[in-house]
DNA sequence: CTAAAGTTGTGAAATCTTGCACAGCGTGAT
DNA sequence: ATCACGCTGTGCAAGATTTCACAACTTTAG
C-alpha cells in the first residue's frame, strides 16, 4: 500500500503546518487523541476538510477515537520535514531581520538559522544574536557549506530583486520574502512573498466594509 | 450608472494593492499609460486577470491604449482608502513590533500608526521610534481618542487570543495578526493572519519538492 | 477609406477548493 | 450479543477563482 504521492496543495501544506504546531502543545499537556473537529477550528475550517488534509499523510485515524497525536506528528514531519533539519539562511540584517532572527530562532527542530548575510561593512563580519553575519558576496561560498536550500530574504524593497537572483543563482531552492515586491522567475525556485503592506492595506479595506 | 458594489474577495483587493504601489512607482517615473499585461506580471497573473481585478474600480480602460496610471490609482484608493487616512494601533513593542513600526513608518498617505501599546512597564509611557507607547489599559480610551479602526497585534502567541479579546471589545474593526495563532471570535471583526512559521514550513516543504 | 494590429470588457469553460452526506467501523451501554 | 452513537474516509456536488476566447473599440498605416 504506496502513498499515492499526488500532489498537494499548498494550502493544505499550510494547514498541516498549523495542525502541527497545535498538536505539539496537545503533546505537552499530554493529551493523547484529537479530533478532526477540534482541529478544524486552528483554521476556521470544516472536520471534514481537515480529514481531507489528512489524507496524504497516511490514514491514521480512527473510528470514534480520533488520530494519535503523537503518531499524528511524526506523520506530518515526514511529509513536511522529511526527518531532515533544514539549515537556513537570512539575508539583511536590518530592523526586520534582526526580529525574524530572534523570532524564529529558539528550539526549532526542524529548521535552524545557520547564517546572516548583509552588505553593511558595520554588520558583517559580527555575531548578531547569536549568528554570524557574513557579507553579501560570501552567498554562494556559504549556501554550499551549510548545505541550505532555504532563504529569508529581508532586505529593503529596491534590492529584493537583485538579491533573489543572485540567491537563485546559488542554487538555493526556495525562498521567504519579505521585500514589497513581487519576484519573477524562471526558475523552479518556489518563491513565497509575505507582503506585509498588502496584508494590512487588506486590513484596512475590510475594516470599513464589515458593518 | 452606478457601481455595482458587488462584494469584491480577499484574492482581489490584495492585488489591487499591489498594482496600485506599482502605479505608484511609475507615476514618480512620469509614465502615463499602462496595460493589463504589464501590471499582470507583478502578481504572477494573466492580463485577463487584471482586467478582472479593475473591473470593480470602475472601467477606465481605453482600448489600445491602456489605463491612465493617475485615474487608476485615484480609482483604487477610493475603493481601498476611501480617501480617508486611517489610524493605526500597534499591539506589542517587542522585537517584531518595533521593526514593523519601522517599517510601515514613513510616507504613506492612506494610514499612520498613531499609537503604541503594550504591557511591559519598561516601555509605556516612553517614545518609540517617534511614538508614544501607552499601557495596555488605555487600549479602549486611546482607540477612542484617535477614532482608530485596525490594529496590528504583535505580541507572543500566548497572549494574541486574549489582547484580541480586548481589541474587539475596544469595537475596532480589523486585526493584523502576526501571532502565530489563529484567532477565532463571533464578532465580524476581520481578522487577517500574517504566519510567519507557517510560510517558513511551506517554504521549506517545497524546497525540497521543486526538483 | 479600409485594413491590420493590439487592447479592453466579459460570457463561458476550466480548474481548484471546500462542504455535504453517507457508508463503514470501533466503542460503550444495555 | 446487539444496538446506538460518534467518528473517519471519501464520492460527489457546490462554490470560488482563474483562464480562455472573442466581440467591440482605438489607433496607425497604407
Amino acid at each position: 500500500m504506496t502513498r499515492p504521492q499526488q500532489t498537494i496543495s499548498e494550502k493544505t501544506i499550510e494547514r498541516l503546518s498549523v495542525y502541527r504546531r497545535y498538536l505539539k502543545e496537545l503533546q505537552k499537556q499530554g493529551k493523547e487523541r484529537v479530533y478532526s473537529h477540534e482541529l478544524s477550528k486552528l483554521v476556521s475550517g470544516t472536520p471534514a476538510q481537515v480529514r481531507r488534509d489528512l489524507m496524504p499523510v497516511g490514514g491514521n485515524g480512527c473510528s470514534s477515537k480520533g488520530y494519535e497525536v503523537n503518531l499524528l506528528i511524526e506523520e506530518i514531519a515526514k511529509l513536511l520535514d522529511c526527518n531532515d533539519k533544514q539549515n537556513i539562511a537570512l539575508i539583511g540584517a536590518g530592523n526586520l531581520g534582526r526580529a525574524l532572527l530572534g523570532y524564529l530562532s529558539g528550539s526549532r527542530d526542524n529548521y535552524d538559522i545557520v547564517a546572516l548575510f548583509d552588505n553593511d561593512p558595520e554588520k558583517y563580519g559580527r555575531v548578531i544574536c547569536g549568528k554570524r553575519c557574513y557579507c553579501i558576496d560570501q552567498l554562494a561560498e556559504k549556501i554550499k557549506e551549510y548545505k541550505i536550500t532555504t532563504a529569508i530574504l529581508a532586505v529593503p524593497g529596491e534590492a529584493a530583486e537583485a538579491t533573489a537572483e543572485i540567491l537563485i543563482g546559488t542554487g538555493i531552492k526556495a525562498i521567504l520574502n519579505f521585500a514589497p515586491k513581487h519576484i519573477t522567475t524562471s526558475s523552479t525556485v518556489f518563491i513565497e512573498t509575505l507582503d506585509i503592506t498588502k496584508a494590512l492595506e487588506k486590513a484596512i479595506y475590510f475594516s470599513r466594509k464589515n458593518t
